[in-house]
RNA sequence: AGGACUAUAGCUCAGUUGGUUAGAGCGCUACCUUGACAUGGUAGAGGUCGGCAGUUCGAAUCUGCCUAGUCCUACCA
């Protein structure tokens, strides 16, 4: 029986508290080289505690990852010709929770597989009865206290997925893409300074030219003062559309001649707002045909207004279609200057990989900048702590300038919007349709109905320290555990997590005297794993190691199989094929779980990026054989004898003590660099103790007093007692770092030297 | 545009508050199969610590500039 199996992973209810949340991974997802990482930190740091006495909880689970799970599932049915629009929400979802239990138990499996001590009885799913409530609570609560609203905003919108998605989902993507100069005739026969009946204007969006709503210049620009006041007509669609001044114009740029477009750009937007633009397209004038605010569709295709414009046939084409389109019609009409090769960030969806459309759409956000305030001070007076320290800049910059936070989605999978709506459209937020009733005597004669979005995964994982531990309620693990001690985590969730984290649960959590709990004392912020050239993995790029397969090894073909297995192009596949065949000729080898944690645990230095590299684990794993050898000749010569355990007079050599002396050393510095997180010192210490010091010198200078027919029963007793003692504590020592092989041989040296063995 | 980080042996990385001959693993060379371990042992080669200048009795370490690379944030049409 195993020490998961006896228990000892849960809290020993003794001593102080020390508490680690698991960063949840996606339920459905499976094992990487981050996770392996990630782990073996966390339940290093959670043995090495759990060994000084400490009550410890690691508290596991998963995370629902709304649109990731989302988008898995519907490829799955579209595979089977289904779509999810046709099946509607209920078998939709009925689909995804049957994906989830088939699937959802692999990744957890695997993380027993690396030997993570976390307590199972405590596994926590975010779409779980109890984190959906408080999921609901949190909703409701921050609506009542005026930091929710809903509102009619340009959002993120993903034309592939169907969804707005916020700022952080937004990868902006260095594109080369192209300047379109557009003449736009001066209406009422105006000229330029230099005779010209037209303005030119500059822009990487010519298909958007049919939502202008004016011609922005800069106030001062001696070209174009004169114009100002005066109006455009607008090519194609041959509305009037006014020439304003906005100090947001560059001179430099283009060619000092701005469209402005608030429908379909951030700035254009906010320069609409200040200049009262309508925030409109083409049939602005008419706003009773008018229902909607943007040329485009759902899907990034252009909509029916411009069909009923005085244009003809855009209505339906895609917007990169468009463009063409529009492009040559000017072209035909004269109206086209010239094209310049233009490098530009595009904005393209983290998980669609398409580009992403600012659209006016009604949306739910979070005030984020109340929650961020006292978020921000609890890093500045340091009761919550980056490590390295570098990284609470990043956290700073982001929070002080931090935007509100959208967060309804227009998905199926995820945490349903507590609100309701009347047949005016009025809405109502509570936590279910029986308490918005009651609390606005809404009669059974009014009918209501709930919000179809979804909130943003990030909505829930925010919760998570508390949450999982039976928040709302004042549970007793609640006041145990909370805050937890330390999140281990990748920089590159700290915005979209941690900050959320921090500023959630101070809002929520607080201490008996009403003060904001912090969800963490630390956060440990580790890099990312990539290959041994610095290359990230990645399926595409065929180098992804599987942490499993280092544990156990893998042979050659099936290794190859596996990196080829479902890509997309087949010349890709014979191009890993040979790469894969080069880097590991003879397959991989099986190192174990501890040489890979070892290893882990050696490459963990402050906060840069981990090259793996599998010299170092091969050097590692020989560690562990030596670990596995010494402890054999220890047993050898002291199972069965006397180690001066039952008392007897212990005499102890010069070697013994200074042996003796070095494991003291040793032991202050692994302390110390644990207190430092520094894991890497850890292990390097550990791994001169052992190996340089007890296994070269100290097993070598007891052989001749072992040996030696002459030696006093004292002198025996002294040396064998020191090789168990110093055996025992080294394992105790290595244990966090290395758990299996140092529990197979405790188990038989703890005796010997006198302990219990836990 | 702003900011962060990195640069040390062929490769992957340590080097704490500036202090003798700069370390580890892997790789490499030579030798060694005696009873913990060839996943081992002994001996060894290999570095002008990215470059330049400065502070100092003394710099891999502190300061400035430069070069190369990685990353984050930002509205350049």
């Amino acid at each position: 029986q195993n020490w998961e199996q006896q228990g000892h992973f849960a809290p020993s209810g003794k001593g102080d508290p020390y508490c680690i949340m698991i960063p949840p991974p996606n339920v459905t997802g499976s094992l990487h080289m981050g996770h392996g990482f990630n782990n073996t930190i966390m339940d290093t740091l959670i043995r090495y505690q759990r060994m000084k006495g400490h009550n410890t909880l690691w508290q596991p689970g998963c995370d629902h990852a709304g649109i990731a799970t989302q988008m898995v599932v519907e490829r799955q049915l579209a595979a089977q010709g289904i779509n999810r629009l046709e099946m509607g929400r209920e078998k939709f979802l009925e689909k995804v929770w049957e994906w989830k239990e088939s699937s959802g138990g692999t990744i957890t499996g695997q993380i027993r597989r690396l030997g993570s001590s976390v307590d199972w009885s405590r596994e926590r799913f975010t779409m779980d009865e109890g984190l959906s409530e408080a999921v609901k609570e949190a909703f409701v609560r921050l609506h009542e206290d005026g930091l929710i609203y809903r509102g009619k905003r340009l959002v993120n919108w993903d034309p592939k997925l169907h969804t707005a998605i916020s700022d952080l989902e937004v990868e902006n993507v260095d594109e080369k893409g192209s300047l379109w100069h557009l003449r736009y005739p001066l209406a009422d026969g105006a000229t330029t300074a230099d005779g010209k009946t037209h303005l030119i204007v500059a822009t990487t969006r010519p298909e958007t030219m049919l939502g202008d709503a004016a011609v922005a210049v800069h106030p001062d620009d001696p070209r174009y003062q004169a114009l100002i006041g005066k109006e455009i007509i607008l090519p194609l669609v041959n509305r009037r559309i006014p020439i304003i001044a906005d100090d947001y114009v560059d001179q430099e740029f283009g060619t000092g001649c701005v469209k402005i477009t608030p429908a379909h750009d951030f700035n254009d937007y906010e320069v609409g707002k200040r200049h009262q633009l309508p925030l409109i397209n083409v049939l602005d004038r008419d706003a009773a045909i008018l229902a909607s605010a943007q040329i485009f569709n759902i899907d990034g295709t252009l909509n029916e207004t411009i069909e009923a414009s005085l244009v003809a046939d855009y209505a339906g084409l895609d917007r990169f279609e468009a463009r063409k389109q529009i492009v040559a019609d000017l072209d035909g009409q004269e109206l086209l200057e010239k094209i310049d090769d233009h490098g530009l960030k595009t904005p393209r969806g983290d998980r669609s990989g398409v580009v992403i459309e600012p659209w006016l759409t009604d949306q739910w956000y979070v005030k984020a900048s109340t929650l961020a305030k006292p978020a921000i001070e609890a890093v500045e007076d340091g009761r919550i702590q980056f490590v390295p320290k570098q990284y609470e800049n990043m956290y700073f910059s982001w929070m002080r300038d931090i935007q509100d936070w959208c967060i309804s989605r227009q998905l199926w999978w995820g945490h349903r919007i507590p609100a309701w709506y009347d047949e005016s459209g009025k809405v109502y937020v509570g936590r279910d349709e029986a308490e918005v009733r009651a609390k606005h005597n809404l009669g059974s004669d009014i009918a209501l109905r709930q919000d179809d979005d979804v909130l943003d995964t990030w909505f829930s994982s925010g919760l998570w320290t508390f949450s999982t531990l039976g928040w709302p309620q004042q549970t007793d693990f609640l006041k145990t555990f909370h805050s937890t001690d330390v999140l281990v985590t990748g920089f590159d969730i700290i915005f979209f997590w941690v900050a959320r984290m921090i500023m959630m649960t101070m809002h929520f959590v607080k201490n008996d005297d009403g003060t904001p709990q912090i969800p963490f004392k630390h956060v440990y912020v580790h890099g990312l794993v990539r290959d041994s050239l610095g290359h990230k993995m990645s399926k595409s790029k065929g180098n992804v190691l599987d942490p499993l397969d280092l544990i156990d090894g893998i042979d050659l073909e099936d290794l190859v199989a596996k990196r080829t297995a479902n890509m997309m192009q087949p010349k890709l596949a014979a191009k890993i094929e040979k790469q894969t065949r080069k880097e590991f000729p003879e397959g991989i080898a099986s190192y174990g779980t501890d040489a890979l944690r070892f290893t882990f645990c050696s490459l963990a230095t402050t906060g840069r990026d981990i090259k793996f590299d599998m010299g170092r684990m091969e050097g590692y794993r020989n560690f562990c054989n030596k670990i596995w050898n010494a402890a054999r000749y220890v047993l050898m010569n002291t199972e069965e004898q006397d180690c001066g355990q039952k008392g007897g007079e212990v005499e102890l050599s010069l070697a013994d003590r200074w042996i003796i002396s070095r494991l003291q050393r040793t032991e202050q510095q692994i302390e110390k660099a644990f207190a430092e997180f520094r894991f890497d010192l850890a292990a390097q210490a550990l791994f001169e103790f052992i190996w340089n010091e007890y296994c070269d010198w100290y097993l070598e200078l007891s052989k001749p007093v072992l040996w030696d027919e002459n030696a006093s029963e004292a002198q025996l007793r002294g040396t064998r007692r020191t090789l168990v003692q110093v055996l025992e504590s080294s394992l105790r020592l290595a244990h966090p770092m290395m758990p299996f092989i140092t529990e197979e041989i405790w188990q038989r040296v703890a005796p010997l030297a006198g302990q219990d063995g836990q």
